[in-house]
DNA sequence: CAGCATCCACCGGGATACTG
DNA sequence: CAGTATCCCGGTGGATGCTG
Protein backbone atom coordinates (compact mmCIF):
# COMPACT_ATOMS: atom_id res chain seq x y z
CA UNK A 1 0.00 0.00 0.00
CA UNK A 2 1.25 3.47 -1.10
CA UNK A 3 0.91 6.31 1.59
CA UNK A 4 -0.71 8.68 -1.35
CA UNK A 5 -3.97 6.45 -1.76
CA UNK A 6 -4.83 6.99 1.79
CA UNK A 7 -5.77 10.28 0.95
CA UNK A 8 -8.16 9.27 -1.61
CA UNK A 9 -10.80 8.67 0.60
CA UNK A 10 -10.73 7.91 4.39
CA UNK A 11 -14.31 8.15 5.57
CA UNK A 12 -14.34 7.89 9.19
CA UNK A 13 -11.00 8.57 9.61
CA UNK A 14 -10.97 11.13 12.39
CA UNK A 15 -13.37 9.10 14.70
CA UNK A 16 -12.40 5.22 13.45
CA UNK A 17 -9.09 4.96 15.19
CA UNK A 18 -9.20 7.43 18.26
CA UNK A 19 -12.62 7.13 19.54
CA UNK A 20 -14.04 3.79 19.46
CA UNK A 21 -12.83 1.57 22.57
CA UNK A 22 -12.37 -1.72 21.01
CA UNK A 23 -9.76 -1.45 18.45
CA UNK A 24 -6.48 -1.50 19.21
CA UNK A 25 -4.20 1.32 18.08
CA UNK A 26 -1.15 -1.19 16.82
CA UNK A 27 -3.87 -3.22 14.38
CA UNK A 28 -5.14 0.04 13.03
CA UNK A 29 -2.74 2.57 11.87
CA UNK A 30 -3.72 6.27 10.73
CA UNK A 31 -2.90 5.84 7.43
CA UNK A 32 -5.25 2.87 6.91
CA UNK A 33 -7.71 4.12 4.47
CA UNK A 34 -10.96 2.78 6.37
CA UNK A 35 -12.66 2.82 2.98
CA UNK A 36 -10.36 -0.26 2.50
CA UNK A 37 -11.82 -1.24 5.67
CA UNK A 38 -15.40 -0.81 4.99
CA UNK A 39 -14.68 -2.28 1.66
CA UNK A 40 -13.20 -5.74 3.53
CA UNK A 41 -16.13 -5.93 5.74
CA UNK A 42 -18.71 -5.73 3.21
CA UNK A 43 -16.66 -8.46 1.58
CA UNK A 44 -17.05 -10.59 4.39
CA UNK A 45 -21.01 -9.87 5.74
CA UNK A 46 -22.91 -7.20 3.12
CA UNK A 47 -23.97 -10.19 0.97
CA UNK A 48 -27.45 -12.07 1.05
CA UNK A 49 -26.74 -14.58 3.61
CA UNK A 50 -23.75 -14.39 5.76
CA UNK A 51 -24.97 -12.13 8.66
CA UNK A 52 -28.35 -14.51 8.90
CA UNK A 53 -26.20 -17.71 9.39
CA UNK A 54 -23.89 -15.64 11.79
CA UNK A 55 -26.80 -15.23 13.80
CA UNK A 56 -28.31 -18.28 13.50
CA UNK A 57 -24.74 -20.32 14.50
CA UNK A 58 -24.30 -17.41 17.40
CA UNK A 59 -27.39 -19.07 19.12
CA UNK A 60 -25.23 -23.20 18.68
CA UNK A 61 -23.59 -25.24 16.46
CA UNK A 62 -26.32 -26.17 13.57
CA UNK A 63 -26.31 -28.99 10.96
CA UNK A 64 -26.25 -28.03 7.47
CA UNK A 65 -29.81 -28.86 7.07
CA UNK A 66 -31.00 -27.46 10.05
CA UNK A 67 -29.22 -23.94 8.44
CA UNK A 68 -31.24 -24.60 5.47
CA UNK A 69 -34.57 -25.36 6.80
CA UNK A 70 -34.02 -22.69 9.08
CA UNK A 71 -32.93 -19.73 6.48
CA UNK A 72 -35.88 -19.58 4.69
CA UNK A 73 -35.43 -18.85 0.86
CA UNK A 74 -31.23 -20.02 0.34
CA UNK A 75 -30.69 -22.00 -1.93
CA UNK A 76 -28.70 -25.18 -1.30
CA UNK A 77 -26.17 -23.93 -3.52
CA UNK A 78 -25.41 -20.95 -1.70
CA UNK A 79 -25.51 -21.86 1.67
CA UNK A 80 -22.77 -24.17 0.65
CA UNK A 81 -20.98 -21.29 -0.65
CA UNK A 82 -21.46 -18.67 2.22
CA UNK A 83 -20.56 -21.29 4.67
CA UNK A 84 -17.28 -22.19 3.13
CA UNK A 85 -16.56 -18.17 2.86
CA UNK A 86 -17.33 -17.95 6.78
CA UNK A 87 -15.43 -20.98 7.39
CA UNK A 88 -12.24 -19.58 5.46
CA UNK A 89 -12.40 -16.51 6.93
CA UNK A 90 -12.40 -18.46 10.44
CA UNK A 91 -15.69 -17.07 11.41
CA UNK A 92 -17.32 -20.49 11.41
CA UNK A 93 -16.07 -23.92 11.91
CA UNK A 94 -16.81 -27.05 10.40
CA UNK A 95 -16.85 -30.18 11.94
CA UNK A 96 -17.86 -33.53 9.87
CA UNK A 97 -18.53 -36.67 11.58
CA UNK A 98 -17.17 -40.60 9.67
CA UNK A 99 -20.87 -41.60 9.68
CA UNK A 100 -23.01 -43.08 7.70
CA UNK A 101 -24.78 -41.06 6.93
CA UNK A 102 -22.45 -38.61 7.20
CA UNK A 103 -22.84 -35.63 9.67
CA UNK A 104 -21.19 -32.00 9.72
CA UNK A 105 -22.01 -29.52 12.04
CA UNK A 106 -21.23 -25.83 11.98
CA UNK A 107 -20.60 -23.75 14.87
CA UNK A 108 -20.03 -20.21 15.30
CA UNK A 109 -15.99 -19.33 16.45
CA UNK A 110 -14.67 -17.18 19.36
CA UNK A 111 -14.25 -14.42 16.46
CA UNK A 112 -17.27 -14.88 14.46
CA UNK A 113 -19.10 -14.52 17.76
CA UNK A 114 -16.89 -11.23 18.36
CA UNK A 115 -18.33 -10.13 15.12
CA UNK A 116 -22.04 -10.70 16.20
CA UNK A 117 -21.92 -7.64 18.84
CA UNK A 118 -21.26 -4.90 16.07
CA UNK A 119 -23.70 -6.80 14.15
CA UNK A 120 -26.15 -6.27 16.68
CA UNK A 121 -25.75 -2.66 16.37
CA UNK A 122 -26.51 -2.35 13.46
CA UNK A 123 -29.46 -4.17 13.67
CA UNK A 124 -30.23 -2.59 16.86
CA UNK A 125 -30.06 1.27 14.88
CA UNK A 126 -32.02 -0.40 12.06
CA UNK A 127 -34.78 -1.51 14.53
CA UNK A 128 -35.05 1.31 16.33
CA UNK A 129 -35.15 3.75 13.48
CA UNK A 130 -37.16 2.02 11.19
CA UNK A 131 -40.16 4.03 11.50
CA UNK A 132 -38.67 7.09 11.08
CA UNK A 133 -36.99 5.77 7.71
CA UNK A 134 -40.13 4.30 6.74
CA UNK A 135 -41.75 7.77 6.95
CA UNK A 136 -38.95 9.61 5.32
CA UNK A 137 -39.53 7.82 2.58
CA UNK A 138 -42.96 8.30 2.41
CA UNK A 139 -42.60 12.36 2.88
CA UNK A 140 -39.87 11.71 0.10
CA UNK A 141 -42.16 9.61 -2.42
CA UNK A 142 -45.02 11.76 -2.03
CA UNK A 143 -42.95 14.65 -2.70
CA UNK A 144 -41.61 13.26 -6.32
CA UNK A 145 -45.02 12.68 -7.07
CA UNK A 146 -45.83 16.49 -6.83
CA UNK A 147 -42.89 17.00 -8.25
CA UNK B 1 -47.36 -10.12 8.97
CA UNK B 2 -48.02 -13.79 10.33
CA UNK B 3 -47.21 -15.21 12.99
CA UNK B 4 -45.85 -18.12 11.80
CA UNK B 5 -43.08 -16.55 9.83
CA UNK B 6 -41.39 -15.76 12.38
CA UNK B 7 -40.41 -19.27 13.40
CA UNK B 8 -38.92 -19.66 10.10
CA UNK B 9 -36.01 -17.89 10.97
CA UNK B 10 -34.92 -15.75 13.64
CA UNK B 11 -31.21 -15.33 14.08
CA UNK B 12 -30.39 -12.55 17.10
CA UNK B 13 -33.70 -13.35 18.53
CA UNK B 14 -32.40 -14.42 22.00
CA UNK B 15 -30.67 -10.90 22.34
CA UNK B 16 -31.34 -8.80 19.91
CA UNK B 17 -34.27 -7.53 21.86
CA UNK B 18 -33.57 -8.01 25.29
CA UNK B 19 -29.90 -7.14 25.20
CA UNK B 20 -29.08 -4.83 23.69
CA UNK B 21 -29.45 -1.03 25.51
CA UNK B 22 -30.36 1.28 22.35
CA UNK B 23 -32.78 -0.91 21.17
CA UNK B 24 -36.67 0.40 22.37
CA UNK B 25 -38.66 -2.55 23.18
CA UNK B 26 -41.88 -0.49 21.48
CA UNK B 27 -40.42 -0.69 18.36
CA UNK B 28 -39.53 -4.18 18.21
CA UNK B 29 -42.05 -6.55 19.12
CA UNK B 30 -40.50 -10.15 19.37
CA UNK B 31 -42.35 -11.79 16.83
CA UNK B 32 -40.67 -9.40 14.45
CA UNK B 33 -37.83 -11.68 12.60
CA UNK B 34 -34.66 -10.24 12.78
CA UNK B 35 -33.97 -11.62 9.31
CA UNK B 36 -36.40 -8.77 8.17
CA UNK B 37 -34.66 -6.46 10.06
CA UNK B 38 -31.36 -8.10 8.42
CA UNK B 39 -32.56 -7.54 5.10
CA UNK B 40 -33.36 -3.85 5.98
CA UNK B 41 -30.41 -2.75 6.84
CA UNK B 42 -28.15 -4.75 4.06
CA UNK B 43 -30.63 -2.88 1.33
CA UNK B 44 -29.87 0.48 3.28
CA UNK B 45 -26.17 0.29 3.75
CA UNK B 46 -24.67 -3.34 2.30
CA UNK B 47 -24.70 -1.87 -1.34
CA UNK B 48 -20.59 -0.67 -2.51
CA UNK B 49 -20.84 2.98 -2.11
CA UNK B 50 -23.28 3.80 0.75
CA UNK B 51 -20.88 3.64 3.30
CA UNK B 52 -18.25 5.41 2.31
CA UNK B 53 -20.74 8.20 1.77
CA UNK B 54 -22.49 8.02 4.83
CA UNK B 55 -18.54 8.20 6.39
CA UNK B 56 -17.95 11.09 3.99
CA UNK B 57 -20.63 13.45 4.61
CA UNK B 58 -20.57 12.08 8.39
CA UNK B 59 -17.35 14.74 8.71
CA UNK B 60 -18.97 17.59 6.53
CA UNK B 61 -21.42 18.65 4.09
CA UNK B 62 -19.71 18.42 0.52
CA UNK B 63 -20.54 18.79 -2.66
CA UNK B 64 -21.39 16.65 -5.29
CA UNK B 65 -17.97 16.89 -7.25
CA UNK B 66 -16.27 17.11 -3.80
CA UNK B 67 -17.98 13.70 -3.11
CA UNK B 68 -17.00 12.24 -6.45
CA UNK B 69 -13.16 13.66 -6.36
CA UNK B 70 -13.13 11.64 -2.68
CA UNK B 71 -14.67 8.37 -3.91
CA UNK B 72 -12.42 6.16 -5.82
CA UNK B 73 -13.86 4.48 -8.65
CA UNK B 74 -17.33 5.27 -7.85
CA UNK B 75 -19.13 6.87 -11.16
CA UNK B 76 -21.18 10.00 -11.79
CA UNK B 77 -23.99 7.59 -12.23
CA UNK B 78 -23.57 5.16 -9.06
CA UNK B 79 -23.24 8.67 -6.55
CA UNK B 80 -26.43 10.13 -7.68
CA UNK B 81 -28.29 6.89 -7.22
CA UNK B 82 -26.73 6.40 -3.95
CA UNK B 83 -27.15 9.97 -2.99
CA UNK B 84 -30.67 9.24 -3.93
CA UNK B 85 -31.31 6.47 -1.83
CA UNK B 86 -30.14 7.83 1.09
CA UNK B 87 -32.11 11.43 0.67
CA UNK B 88 -35.16 8.66 0.50
CA UNK B 89 -34.04 7.02 3.56
CA UNK B 90 -33.80 10.54 5.23
CA UNK B 91 -30.01 9.75 6.11
CA UNK B 92 -28.56 11.81 3.89
CA UNK B 93 -30.31 16.07 3.51
CA UNK B 94 -30.02 17.92 0.09
CA UNK B 95 -29.74 21.67 -0.46
CA UNK B 96 -29.60 23.40 -3.76
CA UNK B 97 -28.82 26.91 -4.42
CA UNK B 98 -30.31 28.60 -7.16
CA UNK B 99 -26.94 30.17 -8.44
CA UNK B 100 -25.17 29.51 -12.15
CA UNK B 101 -23.66 27.39 -12.15
CA UNK B 102 -25.75 25.47 -9.54
CA UNK B 103 -24.56 24.27 -6.20
CA UNK B 104 -25.83 21.56 -4.42
CA UNK B 105 -24.87 20.45 -1.13
CA UNK B 106 -25.20 17.08 1.11
CA UNK B 107 -25.07 17.09 4.55
CA UNK B 108 -25.41 13.94 6.94
CA UNK B 109 -28.41 14.45 8.90
CA UNK B 110 -29.40 13.39 12.67
CA UNK B 111 -30.18 10.12 11.32
CA UNK B 112 -27.62 9.69 9.30
CA UNK B 113 -25.19 10.69 12.11
CA UNK B 114 -26.92 8.16 14.25
CA UNK B 115 -26.32 5.69 12.03
CA UNK B 116 -22.30 6.28 11.81
CA UNK B 117 -21.98 4.87 15.64
CA UNK B 118 -23.23 1.21 14.96
CA UNK B 119 -21.22 1.68 11.87
CA UNK B 120 -17.92 2.36 13.20
CA UNK B 121 -18.60 -0.86 15.67
CA UNK B 122 -18.30 -2.75 12.53
CA UNK B 123 -15.48 -1.11 11.23
CA UNK B 124 -13.65 -0.92 14.48
CA UNK B 125 -14.36 -4.84 14.67
CA UNK B 126 -12.61 -5.48 10.75
CA UNK B 127 -9.78 -2.98 11.61
CA UNK B 128 -9.11 -4.72 14.99
CA UNK B 129 -9.58 -8.15 13.05
CA UNK B 130 -8.20 -7.93 10.21
CA UNK B 131 -4.96 -9.87 10.81
CA UNK B 132 -6.67 -12.41 12.25
CA UNK B 133 -9.06 -13.08 9.42
CA UNK B 134 -6.28 -13.09 6.76
CA UNK B 135 -4.45 -15.56 8.97
CA UNK B 136 -7.34 -17.80 9.00
CA UNK B 137 -7.65 -17.45 5.41
CA UNK B 138 -3.73 -17.89 4.71
CA UNK B 139 -4.11 -21.41 7.00
CA UNK B 140 -7.30 -22.43 4.81
CA UNK B 141 -6.54 -21.89 1.68
CA UNK B 142 -3.34 -24.16 2.29
CA UNK B 143 -5.31 -27.01 3.53
CA UNK B 144 -6.93 -26.45 0.46
CA UNK B 145 -4.23 -26.93 -1.76
CA UNK B 146 -2.83 -29.93 -0.31
CA UNK B 147 -6.45 -31.45 0.00
C1' DC C 1 -22.01 21.70 -12.09
C1' DA C 2 -25.58 18.51 -11.19
C1' DG C 3 -28.71 15.10 -12.95
C1' DC C 4 -31.14 11.79 -16.12
C1' DA C 5 -31.52 8.25 -19.89
C1' DT C 6 -29.68 4.59 -22.58
C1' DC C 7 -26.89 0.75 -23.53
C1' DC C 8 -24.38 -3.22 -22.13
C1' DA C 9 -21.01 -6.31 -19.58
C1' DC C 10 -20.59 -8.83 -15.67
C1' DC C 11 -21.69 -11.73 -11.83
C1' DG C 12 -24.62 -13.00 -7.89
C1' DG C 13 -27.51 -16.32 -7.09
C1' DG C 14 -31.54 -19.75 -8.23
C1' DA C 15 -32.78 -24.45 -10.32
C1' DT C 16 -31.28 -28.70 -11.26
C1' DA C 17 -28.72 -32.93 -11.58
C1' DC C 18 -24.96 -35.76 -10.11
C1' DT C 19 -21.22 -37.78 -6.48
C1' DG C 20 -19.64 -39.81 -1.91
C1' DC D 1 -27.05 -36.01 4.32
C1' DA D 2 -23.51 -32.99 2.56
C1' DG D 3 -21.12 -31.14 -1.36
C1' DT D 4 -19.90 -30.14 -6.39
C1' DA D 5 -20.78 -28.88 -11.22
C1' DT D 6 -23.50 -26.82 -14.89
C1' DC D 7 -26.77 -23.79 -16.83
C1' DC D 8 -29.01 -19.52 -17.06
C1' DC D 9 -31.61 -15.39 -15.89
C1' DG D 10 -31.97 -10.70 -13.77
C1' DG D 11 -30.11 -7.04 -11.34
C1' DT D 12 -26.02 -4.08 -10.36
C1' DG D 13 -23.26 -0.92 -11.89
C1' DG D 14 -19.85 1.21 -15.45
C1' DA D 15 -19.45 4.21 -19.83
C1' DT D 16 -21.31 7.58 -22.42
C1' DG D 17 -24.09 11.32 -24.14
C1' DC D 18 -27.83 14.83 -23.48
C1' DT D 19 -30.40 18.56 -20.51
C1' DG D 20 -30.93 22.74 -17.32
Amino acid sequence: MTTTDAAASAPFAGRTLADHPNVPSSTCSVDHPSSRVIRDVLSRVGDKWSLLVIGLLDERPLRFTELQRRIDGISHRMLTQTLRNLQRDGLVSRTSYAEIPPRVEYASTDLGRSLAEPVLGLVGWAAANHEEITAARDVFDAASDRG
